[in-house]
DNA sequence: ATGAAAGCGCTAACAA
DNA sequence: TTGTTAGCGCTTTCAT
């Protein structure tokens, strides 16, 4: 096939065929009313000239571009990137494509990446993760949008998939208490997502339900986005410094707990021994970090295609459950042994 | 705005300003030729009624769609997801949304998201990491291509930007060399990408220039295309417990070198004591693992905004360098101290 | 079985 | 300063 300057158009394949356009359309789209012979001479001339439809074309006058906008906060953490990916394969095997678009959690640029989605008229967006949430006035024109763990601001909106948060929290948080911890402390975001808040919940929960106080002292907040491994590392070293008394820390993700893990070795405090940590997604992180996380399962798999199943059918129409929680699960490893 | 179940379109701007379409045009691409008054009207009926222009449109009478296409491995490898973040990001930046394709260094999974970029008429393509390459013969229509950290198969065609990966497989050899170790062990995948066998070359040119022999026992391959960590710490077991003799190990990547960290923890062999190991790319697994990874630095940042420069040249008609070689640098962490 | 023609929402050349 | 019009590449009636 030549490398020519401008791909080939249905009209040319039709005149190099000896046929009409709608033909040649019909053909493509194996709609009938051809002939068989028909059918082989447009084919070969499409072969011959590598003709490839141009669905920019195609989607405008059918209304609908196959493809899937993807908003989430930044694709460097493991367990956001793995909802990415089991997302855009689910997607890409119903034949669409996605465009990626990472807000680092910025309600801003949320913002403007929802517009440009809006102005290349994707078929639906799914939410991943992070923050922000967008108002029904801010969606214009009814695109389908599903989130996956995150949560809408007004929960009887938008449909979404998300995590046992809170129970998660209280597991994490029962664990530690069963293995004998009595101060422990909370380390995550200063304005976290709902479903870090959650957790949050279930963490007090659990204290309370063994007399335990939560006491704000143990509360240690980051500032940052996204990434917070150093930040966490630092906080934390920042802590033990200044006399923070605790022997157990629930982290709200892995990175966050990995961060920990490191300033409590660069301390001199041991762990399990002197504390134990939890940390939150079994991402790979956990397994790679010594000693290995306890850390909160989650199967982001898993939710990933449940959150691609409900915007399918959104766009199709057919109606979807607007909560679909997914369970959660403690994976103990040496951190809590 | 009222949530409508179909955007409006310029047409209908035009009716309720009691314009005409060209001038909705002119006003929104600020084409000049029309009057203050009416440039008002018809932005406040725009604003009223939440107009958002649709780019599908806008992209088939222009001919282009300010879209690009991202070919990658897979996300969840932290270098990959850097490169393709800070990509994005660039690309956002110059207006350009970004499809993402992980395809999982499987050819014919490539081909396909190949085909599919180009019927959706994508402005360029940029191809992260991975080994799949492209023929000539394959890219229709003269479609801008770039590759970054991937190298093409004929170099003469397509525009990179890649890493001195020879020199970064020779100082991490030769930094264990020099640490004392004289059977280093080789850990890679089954097939390569390019550049990955460039680092391999560094490794035996190193050696070779210490009078050391390139041991063909002591090269340890993988066969998963992507995620080898936990394929890789199993293999490392299997090759200490069949009695394969080392004292040092150089990792083709990151992800390689924590599962071998961690096969040798397993064993109850010393690291750095009994065995040194440096991994590459310098990402973020090599701060968390423990002992803390030696590893060579890229620059992934830097390669991305030059890739996204480079395809963005080519969009516009600018011509390019051919190659642009970003250097490495050897971080030494704990594991080789 | 096939073609002509309208139109998806937009831009740009041309007229006025 | 503004409007009319011809497409961009496709699908889809409606004729034939």
């Amino acid at each position: 096939m030549a490398k020519s300057s401008k791909p080939i158009s249905m009209r040319e394949v039709a005149e190099l065929a000896g046929v009409s356009i709608a033909t040649v359309s019909r053909v493509i789209n194996d709609n009938g009313r051809f002939s068989e012979e028909t059918r082989k001479r447009v084919e070969r001339v499409i072969e011959e000239n590598g003709y490839i439809a141009n669905q920019a074309a195609k989607g405008l006058r059918e209304a609908r571009t196959r493809t899937i906008g993807m908003i989430i906060p930044d694709i460097t953490n493991d367990f956001f990137s793995t909802l990415a990916l089991q997302a855009e394969r689910a997607f890409a095997d119903e034949g669409y494509s996605v465009l990626i678009c990472n807000d680092a959690n910025d309600a801003e640029r949320g913002r403007h990446y929802l517009r440009t989605l809006i102005s290349k008229r994707v078929d639906g967006i799914i939410c991943i993760s992070g923050r922000t949430t967008f108002d029904e006035h801010e969606v214009p024109g009814n695109v389908p949008i599903v989130y996956v763990d995150r949560f809408p601001e007004r929960a009887d909106e938008i449909p979404r998939v998300i995590s046992e948060d809170l129970e998660g929290g209280r597991i994490a948080t029962e664990h530690l208490i069963e293995r004998g911890c009595r101060r422990i402390a909370f380390m995550t975001g200063t304005h976290s997502a709902q479903s870090v808040q959650s957790r949050g919940i279930g963490y007090a929960r659990a204290l309370e339900a063994h007399g335990l106080e939560a006491d704000p002292a143990l509360r240690i907040e980051l500032e940052g986005r996204v990434r917070r491994f150093r930040e966490a590392r630092e906080t934390l070293a920042g802590a033990i410094a200044s006399g923070m008394e605790f022997d157990g820390i629930f982290a709200m993700n892995d990175v966050i707990a990995v961060g920990a893990l490191l300033a409590l070795r660069d301390a001199g405090i041991r762990v399990p021994g002197d504390v134990k940590v939890v940390g939150f997604d079994d991402s790979i992180y956990s397994s790679i970090a010594t000693p290995a996380l306890t850390s909160v399962r989650r199967f982001p798999e898993q939710m990933a295609k449940r959150g691609c199943d409900m915007l399918l059918s959104l766009i199709d129409g057919t109606p979807v459950e607007l909560e679909d929680i997914v369970p959660v699960e403690l994976v103990v490893r040496e951190s809590t042994q």
